[in-house]
DNA sequence: GATTGCATCGTACGGCGTACGAGTCAATTG
DNA sequence: CAATTGACTCGTACGCCGTACGATGCAATC
């Protein structure tokens, strides 16, 4: 009754995923459905970026009117936050894997984290919006029992989950904004010699012409790493 | 000439700072300026945050026609840009500070950072937008300088400044998105508690609910420090 | 056959960024 | 002093956006 604004219409409940399979379409495309709307906003998120998804195209998109996109999903935010839910969706490793190995695990957690947002570049500017979609609490508590499992006491989990956390974030964010076309990058190297006399360490570093982005990512992980869980490959090697 | 499609109309050159005052203002109020627009669009960011931010109501703070600031500006786009870089201001420490203070000049400037970014929560919002205004490369270009002094080699610069620039706006954004409200950390209470089943170990470390974000920041960025830069508060603190 | 509830969509509204061109006024020129 | 120029302002208008609203259609149920 008094809800806020959004849930005025009906809404496909949040129930089971029963794959109810209608008699017939009521048109020759399939059916609307959650899954169909966001998948098909990943693609077109692909395909044009963050402001290339209008409902309207999505709809197109779907074969269906734009504004029975709103009997599932209430509104665009919502798409986005869907949409960056699932491109972070994780299976965890294959193989199983012996107690000691829980760096290795928590590395190829993080790198392909963050590999999964780099393939869509968009998610990464949409890191701001304070979704934590099912998809990414996995990961979170993925996260956590590795650290657990390494040592790390409950009172510090907080700490490490946060700050590889924001490490990996930062460092997708990062990426996916800095990486430079040639065009561009020909562009910041005039721009940078140009300035030089006011930014010559920044010259010096090559900071935005030839950055190693994964290598970086990587030292800085094992750095934090080496910091935040105690013993095993320690900092003096 | 074969200007892309913004430079058509003119624009304030950006040669020097001349405080030309004409013979009288056009209106009652002051006339506008490529400051006045910025400044303006700063408080109105705080005000009513990214969203809030249309051009006709800009205008209307400056006692301006909405279309007057695209003689200053160009796009909407341009003045995102030159709010982020605003806030982003840095005058550096007061004091002069011996060459072995490199490390807590390293913080100071970082926390600074994050800190100017989180009086102005919309800021984060837009690190994803590539803009490396004179305020940023100043600052980057005064870390680097730190971190040289600090024995770090010229070639390992570009691999430091990106990690912690990377943990920086990782802690920052996620700070300021995260950071919830009382209501919204009671509803995630709720939310993760019936969830626990699933999420045990984030329940566990009470991720949401009383993280201490400044101080998370703080310890995981020293153990970036240790890492990155040799010798100095070795790791066996 | 009537009712109910899920699902779709056409229309329309208000608001947005900004292109365009006409206006104003100070400084410059002859 | 008149004419011209160029810096600056702004009213109007266009196209596009998200989405509120209400009218449908259709399957299942009574």
């Amino acid at each position: 009754m008094a809800a806020k604004h959004s849930d005025t219409r009906g809404k496909r409940s949040q129930r089971q995923y029963v794959p109810v399979q209608s008699a017939q379409p009521p048109h020759a495309d399939p059916p609307l459905s959650l899954e169909r709307i966001v998948t098909t906003a990943v693609e077109l998120l692909d395909a044009e970026g963050v402001d290339g998804l209008k409902m309207r195209r999505l709809a197109d998109r779907l074969g269906a009117g734009a504004m029975s996109l709103y009997w599932h999903v209430g509104s665009k935010e919502e798409v986005f936050d869907l949409a960056l839910d699932l491109v972070i969706e994780y299976s965890g490793r294959p193989q199983v894997f012996e107690p000691e190995d829980w760096r290795d695990e928590a590395v190829h957690l993080l790198q392909d984290w963050r590999a999964s947002m780099l393939r869509h570049p968009w998610s990464a500017s949409l890191l701001s919006r304070r979704a934590l979609g099912p998809n990414i609490l996995n990961r979170l508590e993925l996260l956590g029992k590795i650290l657990s499992r390494a040592g790390v006491a409950d009172a510090d989990l907080n700490v490490a989950i946060w700050s590889l956390w924001n490490y990996v974030m930062g460092a997708t964010i990062t990426r996916a904004s800095f990486d430079l076309s040639e065009d561009d990058r020909t562009a910041a190297q005039q721009r940078i010699t140009r300035l030089s006399e006011h930014y010559p360490t920044i010259e010096r570093s090559r900071l935005l012409l030839d950055s190693d982005w994964d290598g970086a990512f990587r030292k800085g992980l094992d750095f934090l790493l080496d910091g935040l869980a105690p013993g095993q490959k320690s900092c003096s090697r």
